[in-house]
DNA sequence: AGTTTTTGATAGTATTACTATTATATTTGT
DNA sequence: ACAAATATAATAGTAATACTATCAAAAACT
């Protein structure tokens, strides 16, 4: 992908102070995403990730005011990453069948790495994504949290493609239906297939998850 | 439904003594999906169950291991009861594809009233599993419990609906996929639709998830 | 050099998710 | 009816979690 300088940023409401403003916040971010993937978000806390960064938990919530609002900030984050990579894959696409398949191709690939954004590792992240997300939003507080716009970042990208969906197909009824669940589905096809495979049919080598949604597509929306 | 003297089954190792062996055990499974639903898994506690059922919190960890255990107890339960529905609902249909549509329907339809099981409340135990059911598999433990067999009886459903897909066209290469992507994918949406509204397309009334995963099911399988 | 800001260290709190022990009911077998 | 067996309740205790509060030390900026 094309070098740029661009950059991610994030809704002030996710954090307490901005972790990308210090290098001690930035070394939180990097090395959440590596231990919440080898400990699983239960396990992972506050003062394992001081410790493991030669820093203290209380510097911890100094950035982010529960572990649970670092989980959303990095949703949150890798959201506007999909959308930025989204945007980027599907503009000056002429043919709309072309654009909605590159946009599902997106979505529904295994992240292979990139480094574009220095501190954060997105082939990790997108595993967390895979096994952690729906903690997130399956609390008791999604109203309230949702209504303070914590879930704008993902509702966009699903929207967007949405508006692919109702391109090519006007009468279509339910393109966010079909969209969120092409995004879960092909995030619970990936978990499955290495902890549940039994649930899945993912063949070695060629990635069976992206033709399987990208077919889906565009049958259902005939 | 037809009244039958019908019981379900469930597997030794998902409990230390079993809750159908006495009214406390019944009553810590029928408060516990009641308390689930009310206070969500996290805040949820067996020293909150027993105060609420006038018990003691050392006479439930008898029962269960932990609030782990039980949770996945309780999908168990779901998913057995799922399996009879299933059965029942598609054995002597001629037709493969009305069989298929009866079994879709199963799997995405909303849980209304069903006293079948005195004491366990299949309306509630079907929000619980929608809300809280990946959070007993997102656990590092996954692959020990799957082994362990924790998770038979879904993975029993999904081959079962599966087996009607390929009976309908054996050349489909992707049935577990598409019937666990069908499955999540309704309860997906049922949550959303309360809480997450603009990922998903659900209209007052009719059950459009119902009709959108038959109509999804049926195109791509062709 | 002085002030502000940031970080670190320590302590403390309420709660959780248990385990262990002992006492008290309740059931059951004879 | 009574002892023995079993189930339940009450209490205490532990290590860890998810924080909050306070204060001192270090960096950074002016």
């Amino acid at each position: 992908m094309e070098r740029l300088q661009i950059h991610i940023v994030i809704s002030e409401e996710l954090y307490t102070k901005n972790p990308e403003s210090s290098e001690l916040g930035k070394k939180i971010v990097s090395r959440s995403i590596e231990m919440i993937d080898e400990l699983g978000f239960e396990a992972f806390t506050f003062k394992k990730l001081g410790k493991s960064i030669g820093s203290n938990e209380s510097s911890i919530y100094r950035y982010f005011e529960s572990k649970h609002m670092l989980l959303v900030y990095l949703l949150c984050w890798y959201w506007s990453w999909i959308e930025y990579k989204l945007v980027f894959a599907t503009t000056n696409i002429q043919s709309k069948e072309d654009k909605l398949a590159a946009a599902v191709d997106i979505l529904t690939r295994k992240i292979d790495v990139d480094n574009s954004f220095s501190y954060i590792n997105e082939v990790i992240l997108n595993r967390i994504i895979i096994a952690e997300s729906s903690k997130a939003y399956h609390t008791k507080d999604i109203d309230t949290e949702n209504e303070k716009g914590y879930y704008t970042v993902y509702k966009r990208v699903v929207q967007r493609v949405s508006n692919m969906v109702t391109d090519l197909n006007p009468d279509f009824e339910c393109p966010h239906m079909l969209v969120s669940t092409v995004i879960e589905g092909a995030h619970q096809q990936r978990y499955f297939s290495e902890h549940l495979p039994s649930l899945t049919n993912v063949k070695e080598g060629k990635d069976t998850i992206v033709k399987f949604y990208t077919d889906l597509v565009f049958k259902v929306i005939i």
